[in-house]
DNA sequence: TGCATTGTTGGCGTTTATGCCAACTAACCA
DNA sequence: TGGTTAGTTGGCATAAACGCCAACAATGCA
């Protein structure tokens, strides 16, 4: 078993991947390093929004971030977080399948 | 890149993911299926909060639950979600070096 | 230097998550 | 049948997360 602490550690992980904008940035990231000015333009969201996700996942330590002049540039640190979906496959088309089920009804 | 609809049932299954309680019962049973109460008994809440937890892990589609007589028997349905840790220990290990650094200035 | 461009930070209102108590259902036993 | 045990559900108060606007720093260019 792990600790309370321990759990507590690992839940920041998990907590800056819970939600779909930072999802999508950790997906884009696995392509290389990109300035911020191309992280917002995947959304429809308020640049400050964009930034506020990106500080999230910065301070998980899931990205770093460098500034070039005027630009930031986002990357990812830990691709393999990424790869957690391999696993989660499975569930994701059962709970698609429950879903349908419903709807069917 | 993924959309933003496949990002959010990800996101559902992170989310549940998501908290110390929940992430703690995840490990829990690893061990095999165990009953509510030995769930209950790890920590200092109520019982209604970690019925509520365990529903949330059910609704993702992590765990399963089946009723024998008086007592209801929870299951890890997707052990490798907690496999996801053997990759986040890297991150772990430098969120908490940070952290020490902080403490230490 | 004056000004535009790029991001970040502060603040605020709204939504969602958490945890407790109380009430309820279901199975078991006297 | 009445009472006990095991869990679930409803409701409420508090805390955290989101997203926008506005204001601010920092770089680059005229």
């Amino acid at each position: 078993m792990i600790t309370f602490s321990e759990a507590e550690l690992r839940v920041k992980i998990i907590k800056a991947m819970a939600h779909p904008v930072r999802l999508m940035v950790i997906e884009f990231l696995r392509g290389g390093e990109r300035p911020f000015s191309a992280i917002f333009s995947l959304f429809q969201l308020d640049k400050s929004t964009i930034s506020k996700h990106l500080l999230v996942l910065k301070e998980a330590g899931i990205v770093s971030s460098r500034k070039t002049g005027t630009e930031t540039i986002y990357k990812l640190e830990v691709p393999c977080v990424a790869d957690f979906f391999n696993c989660a496959t499975v569930v994701i088309e059962n709970n698609v399948k429950k879903q349908m089920k419903c709807l069917c009804r």
